[in-house]
DNA sequence: TTGTACGCGTTATCAT
DNA sequence: ATGATAACGCGTACAA
C-alpha cells in the first residue's frame, strides 16, 4: 500500500541505465536519444516521480522559501500582509515558512536564527513590540551581513539597511485627523499607545500637524495612551469623563471600537455627537454599530510589494547595496461613524 | 562586510583537520582529544559556525518542517488554530510553512504537492470549500499513501484515514439551541450555509436535536442557507421579514453579527426581544454591540492538539495503521446578546 | 585520536 | 548517446 516517494536512482536500477541518463532524459535534453527518454518519462510518470526539493536546494543553495517573521497572527493586519505575500510568493514558485515572534524580542531572535540556517531565501518581517522597545536589531544585522535578503513592513527601523515597505503614517493621521476637521470638529482626541511603535509615532505626528495647519490647539489631556493588550474600558471611560470631545482618532481598530462603545453608553449618537476615525480597516470596523470610518492600510498589497522586493533581490545575483523604501498611500474608508459632508465613500 | 555561512568544509581546511574530525569535535566526541576540541570549538563560536538545515533534512530525511493548508488566514478561526500549531511545533524544534488553497480544490491540490516532495515530514490541513464540494479527496489519498502523516482538522472527511480533530459541532449546535429554548425562545431561527461543509451540517444537526429533544417543530422556512462569502444583507432582512423569530442560532460570527444589525434596524431589542447566538467566538462576538454570544471552537487548542497528533506520527517510526480522532468539547461564552436566566458567563 | 569513504538526491561537467 | 564523477553540507561506520 505505501508508495514511497521514487528517486532518479530507483529509475536508473529499473530501466538499466545511469543515474544522469535520467536526469537528462527527464529534463528533455537533446543528447538522449529519442527512445531512451520516451522510456524514461514513461517510466517517471507511471510512478509519478517528482524531484526532491531538499536535494535541489542543497545543490543550488536556494529553498524556494521565504521566511515570514510577525508578531501575531491572530490579528487582521498581519493576516492580510501574510495573504499578500503569499499569494505573489506561491504564484512566483516560493513557500512561506511563517513564523510569530508574539510581540517577543527573544522569540524574533531564536526564529530568525533557525530560519537562517538554510532555510530560507529571505526574510520579510514586522518588528515585535519588544524588538523596538529594547531598540536591539543586532539579529538583523547579522543575518544581512551574511547577504540573506531583509525586507521589513509596517514597523520598520532605520537602524537596518535594507529594503522597507511602510504605509504614510504620518499621512494617514493627518488625513483622518483632517476629515474629523472638516466635519467641523474642534474638539478632537487621540488614543494612542506608547511611543516605541513606530507606527503610533507616526500617526500621533499627522494628527498634530492637521490640528497645528487647522490652527486648532494640540491639548496633551486629550490624548491617551494605552498598552497595547488588555485595555480596560475604565481607563478609556475616565478619559472621557475629564474632557469634552467631538471627534476621536485611534491609532488602531481596537481602541477606537472601545470608544465607540463607551461614548455610546455615555449616551453620545455617533455620529450626530461625536466622529470617530480608526486605524487598520478591518473586520471589527466594518462590522461595527455603526460601523466605523476608518484609515486603511492595504496590507495585502504591502505583502504583496514586500515579496515582490524580496524575491527580486533574491533572484538577482547581483550584490547591489542600495535599498528602496516602498511608501503606501492610507485610504479612508468612509463609514457610518462620520458625518458625510461631501457625500463620499462607500465603505461596503 | 559580507560574512558567508562558514562550513565544516572551511573550519577543517582553516585548522587543517578533517572534517569528520571537525563534524565529531562540535558534537563532543569522546573520540575527539581535549585540545582539538576545544580549539575547534573556539574557531567555530568564533564564526558563529551554524549546521546547515537542509544538508541535515537531506541526510536524516526529515525536514523539521510542517505544512499547514488551510482554506484562508484573513479568518479568525484559523488564525487561532495556527497559532496553537505554531506554539507546539516551535516548542519542538519544527517549523510551520504555510500555505494557502483560498478555498480553491485546484489550489490545495498545488499547494501539497508542492510541498510533498520533500519539503515537509507532515501535514495538518482543514478542507477547502471547493474540495468539499467537488468530494475528491484523491491529492489527500496521494500523499498519505507515501507515508507523509496528515491531520485533519474542523473541516475533515471520512474518505481519509489519517488523524482528526474536530469539535463536536453537533453539540455545538445543540447546546446553542438549548441555551435559547431554556430562555423561553420558541420560534428559532437558523442562519447556516450549504450543506458541503461538514461542520455546518453537525451544527444544524444539533440545532433540529435541540428543538425535537423539546417538543419545537422544526420548521424549513427557519432556516435561511446563506452563499459562505458575499452576504447580502437583503436576503436576510427579507428572511426575517417571512417569518416571526425570538431566536436566532447562526452557524458562523458573520452571520449573525449582520443578523443583528438587520433585526436592530427593524427596532428589535437585543436580546430583549430576540437572542442570538453565533458561532466561531472571534473578535466581532467579543465587539459587537451588544458583544454575541457565541459557542467558541477553541482554535488554539486545536491547533496545539493536531501539531501534538503530528509530530507524534512524525516521530515515530513504527507504522501503525491506527487513527485517532479527537474531538474538543465547544463552550459557550455567554455574553450581551441573550438573556441570562442562570446569572452565568463572563463573556469578555 | 584522527582520517577516509560513503550516502542522502540532484545536476553539471567531463569522459567514453 | 550514455555513463562516470564530483559537488552541495553533513554525519557516521569503518580504517588507520
Amino acid at each position: 500500500m505505501l508508495k514511497k516517494k521514487i528517486t532518479l536512482k530507483h529509475i536508473a536500477r529499473e530501466l538499466d541505465v545511469s543515474i544522469s541518463t535520467v536526469s537528462k532524459a527527464l529534463k528533455n535534453s537533446e543528447e538522449i536519444s529519442r527512445d531512451t527518454k520516451e522510456k524514461i518519462q514513461a517510466f517517471a510518470k507511471l510512478y509519478n516521480y517528482k524531484p526532491n526539493n531538499i536535494a535541489i536546494s542543497l545543490k543550488n543553495k536556494r529553498t524556494k522559501n521565504i521566511g515570514v517573521v510577525i508578531p501575531d497572527i491572530v490579528h487582521h493586519f498581519f493576516t492580510t500582509v501574510v495573504k499578500g505575500i503569499e499569494k505573489y510568493a506561491n504564484q512566483k514558485g516560493y513557500n512561506v515558512i511563517v513564523c510569530l515572534s508574539d510581540e517577543s524580542f527573544d522569540k524574533e531572535v531564536i526564529n530568525m536564527e533557525m530560519l537562517a540556517n538554510g532555510s530560507i531565501d529571505g526574510f520579510i518581517m514586522s518588528l515585535s513590540a519588544g524588538t523596538q522597545e529594547n531598540d536591539d536589531y543586532n539579529h538583523l544585522k547579522e543575518v544581512t551581513e551574511q547577504g540573506i535578503p531583509v525586507v521589513l513592513f509596517d514597523r520598520v527601523t532605520d537602524e537596518i539597511d535594507c529594503d522597507k515597505v511602510v504605509i504614510d503614517d504620518q499621512q494617514g493621521g493627518y488625513m483622518a485627523t483632517k476629515k474629523l476637521i472638516d466635519e467641523g470638529r474642534k474638539q478632537i482626541a487621540l488614543l494612542t499607545t506608547h511611543d516605541y511603535f513606530s507606527v503610533s509615532r507616526d500617526r500621533n505626528e499627522g494628527y498634530r500637524k492637521a490640528l497645528l495647519d487647522s490652527g486648532l490647539e494640540i491639548k496633551d489631556d486629550y490624548i491617551l495612551r494605552l498598552p497595547y493588550m488588555d485595555i480596560e474600558e475604565q481607563v478609556i471611560s475616565d478619559f472621557f469623563d475629564r474632557i469634552e470631545v467631538d471627534g476621536v482618532l485611534s491609532v488602531n481598530e481596537i481602541f477606537g471600537i472601545n470608544a465607540m462603545r463607551v461614548l455610546q453608553r455615555k449616551g453620545y449618537v455617533i455620529p450626530d455627537d461625536i466622529s470617530v476615525i480608526g486605524f487598520t480597516d478591518g473586520l471589527l470596523s466594518k462590522h461595527a454599530n455603526p460601523s466605523m470610518t476608518s484609515v486603511a492600510q492595504h496590507g495585502d498589497k504591502m505583502g504583496e510589494i514586500a515579496a515582490k522586493m524580496l524575491i527580486e533581490k533574491v533572484e538577482s545575483d547581483v550584490e547591489e547595496e542600495t535599498y528602496k523604501t516602498e511608501i503606501i498611500q492610507p485610504t479612508i474608508v468612509a463609514r457610518e461613524s462620520t458625518l458625510n459632508p461631501n457625500g463620499a465613500g462607500s465603505g461596503n
